[in-house]
DNA sequence: ACCACTACCTGAAGGC
DNA sequence: TGCCTTCAGGTAGTGG
């Protein structure tokens, strides 16, 4: 587990790359759609809604994957914490993998006009999908904060965004009607390099520096994503874990990377903040 | 309204 | 073919 990275962002982004090219201008032949609910039921015809129907382009939305189809629809994609998508197949003169022996948790298979298939699995079925109409919003995209690489996202909306909050700095980062995307392991490497103690008040947490500490550490991780992608068409073709070293993050007893005190693990909203004592302060 | 906590789910890891 | 407990994390729902 250690060095690989749950679905955050950066990892949706990642996925998001991989599978443009095998995705965008190609049609969903066949949908096989292997049990009725993810962490939600599945969307009702969602074979017969899919089958048919080309892929106009794929976007992300905070960490959800958005595929905008023919048919005036657009299939929401979210992976949870252990959803993963497997691209195999040939595809435009491209060999990603032979195409597996079906595995456990393969919950949906889209077979593309391309030759392409893209499978995707989660064992804890925290992921979601649903389909709805381009034209309209989803109730899961509605109330999500700004995108933290968009001009949206600044000095000024994160101040007054952090100005009325009685919470931790480490819970305002994570909820996703403050700033959409991060998740547990970036606000960690966020803080760490901002110097702040995940405990520090929201309010009391200056947002002139954690704006482009957030999306350094966002860029670097799609750099690194990035990286991973040119190599994944030879292994396993498995988009979205990727080797990631982290400063601070799952990494409680060993030296900070900084001035060698120990890391400290703290649980805040049941969720393990890991930073320096010494170097992050309250 | 805001905030903390828990359920959801499976598999990996560690203690014994 | 070991069993049991704990832990991981995103988000919707619940209750304070």
């Amino acid at each position: 587990m250690s060095g690989v990275t749950m679905p955050e962002l950066p990892e949706v982004e990642t996925v998001r790359r991989g599978l443009h090219p095998v995705m965008a201008g190609h049609t969903i032949v066949q949908a096989d759609i292997n049990r009725p609910d993810l962490r939600f039921p599945l969307p009702a015809n969602m074979k017969h809604r899919l089958e048919g129907a080309t892929v106009l382009n794929l976007r992300r939305r905070s960490k959800y994957l958005l595929a905008d189809l023919s048919t005036g629809e657009t299939l929401l994609i979210h992976l949870g914490m252990s959803g993963r998508i497997l691209i195999s197949g040939q595809s435009l003169g491209t060999f990603y993998h032979d195409h597996p022996a079906p595995q456990k948790h393969d919950h949906v298979v889209l077979h593309m006009s391309n030759g392409a298939r893209i499978t995707f699995n989660d064992a804890r079925r925290f992921g979601a999908m649903d389909l709805f109409a381009t034209s309209a919003s989803h109730s899961l995209l509605t109330d999500l904060g700004p995108e933290p690489l968009g001009n949206d996202f600044n000095e000024t909306y994160l101040t007054a965004a952090l100005a009325s909050r009685k919470t931790p700095i480490k819970s305002a980062l994570l909820d996703q009607h403050v700033v959409a995307g991060l998740g547990n392991i970036y606000v960690c490497e966020v803080l760490f390099r901002a110097r702040i103690h995940p405990a520090r008040l929201a309010a009391a947490t200056p947002a002139a520096p954690l704006v482009p500490l957030i999306r350094e550490v966002l860029l670097e991780a799609i750099a690194a994503g990035g990286s991973s992608l040119k190599d994944y068409r030879q292994t396993d073709g498995e988009l979205g874990y990727f080797q990631h070293r982290f400063q601070v993050y799952d990494r409680k007893g060993q030296p900070c990377p900084v001035c060698a005190t120990p890391i400290e693990r703290l649980v805040q909203s049941g969720r393990s903040s890991f930073y320096c004592p010494n170097c992050q302060r309250s």
